[in-house]
DNA sequence: CACCGGCACATAGCAACGCCATGCTACGTA
DNA sequence: TACGTAGCATGGCGTTGCTATGTGCCGGTG
């Protein structure tokens, strides 16, 4: 193929990435071959810009986590912040269902300490978010935010991973409602108010397809 | 190798699968050929046995399952049914730990029809000793027996697959007592009493290494 | 007893895998 | 113009999972 850039070029990487998460969501193998076939780039490609496959699928999971983080920044924070936790879990399944041979890349691999970082940032939003329900007197006052949301991601976390990839049908994420409330409820919040507002951020939307 | 036997020999069959077993434990990458180096047989004997790596990785993940059963089993039930529930969940998160590798495979791949009905007998361990529960009045009586132990579950698996191969430190595990009971108290039983029976139970007692 | 069919296994080779040494080409610099 | 450098194409190396072929042992049959 011809020579097009003379120096790195950004849209190389992209486009290897895109094809790859395309090429997970096809259920195609993915091998350093399969994945240059098609494009206009070379094997070396991917050394050049991943050091190797190894690379590529670490950039692919930070890829997963970066999706993850704008799935999760579109959830627009309300003047309910148990609503806005239950509608961060909604967000965190409909990506997890969205590509779900991405997010088990994301979980599957042993965690490295840059995987480690991404998922830390997305632990951090879950805590903004319980702290916002902490300063509005929903949950007691000595909750530990940093305990309540890592709480509340397993919870997440178990659900999604035994439906999208395992062998839970999928209206167990139903169960998700009554799980949260009962997290939350453990915390402070009062019963029926809880149930209500996590019923209203619960509410699975599915995006465009990629 | 001089040939011992003339039909199948399913001590072949065991060797192979406690030797990938051992080598998933040790971090050994597990191929063909690694798999079968210092045994006495050659790598046909994966085929004659299991139709292929494929085959042996799904034997794994049976024999993954398994033990897990046989771990569970060694719960034995008390008087106090929520304290088994907490110690069923303790053992299942002890024998992850004990071999996280292998939970990881046995959870890793998409689920086929017999991974599934193996993780459905895990699931109707617990799904009994809901139903125990339930009949002694600890939990509502309309409880959903299998609702409540698919719950239970996933707080297990969110856990352990966040610890154990995951992101988050080992401490992570103690938020199982407050996540348990506070499932527990939404389906019936009283405070105090159930933080009592789940610290009883949710005890992590380390095995024998094999 | 002699023979043979079938099964489990050993051997060797194949296509495909990830990886990398080598060389070429297009730019920046002087 | 001439050179150094960075990105990439090529081809080959060792290893992977897999399988075609050959070998040796057992059990049944004439």
């Amino acid at each position: 193929m011809a020579v097009m850039a003379r120096s790195k070029d950004p849209a190389v990487r992209t486009l290897l990435l895109e094809r790859a998460a395309h090429m997970l969501r096809t259920r195609e193998p993915i091998t350093l071959r399969s994945l240059v076939a098609g494009t206009c780039v070379s094997t070396m490609a991917v050394y050049t810009h991943f050091n190797g496959m190894d690379g590529m699928w670490r950039a692919l999971r930070q890829e997963g986590f970066t999706r993850l983080a704008a799935r999760l920044a579109t959830v627009v924070p309300s003047d309910d912040p148990i609503r806005d936790l239950a509608a961060l879990g909604a967000a965190y399944v409909g990506n997890a269902f969205d590509s779900p041979d991405l997010y088990r890349v994301m979980f599957d691999a042993t965690f490295e300490l840059e995987d480690a970082h991404a998922a830390d940032q997305t632990l951090h939003t879950v805590i903004l978010a319980a702290d916002r329900a902490r300063q509005a007197h929903r949950f007691d006052a000595d909750t530990d935010s940093l305990e309540l949301a890592t709480k509340t991601w397993a919870i997440w976390h178990g659900l999604v991973s035994l439906v999208a990839t395992g062998p839970l049908p999928r209206q167990t994420l139903d169960y998700g409602v009554s799980m949260l409330t009962a997290l939350f409820v453990s915390a402070g919040d009062e019963q029926a108010r809880c149930r209500a507002s996590v019923k209203r951020g619960w509410v699975h939307d599915r995006t465009q397809g990629g």
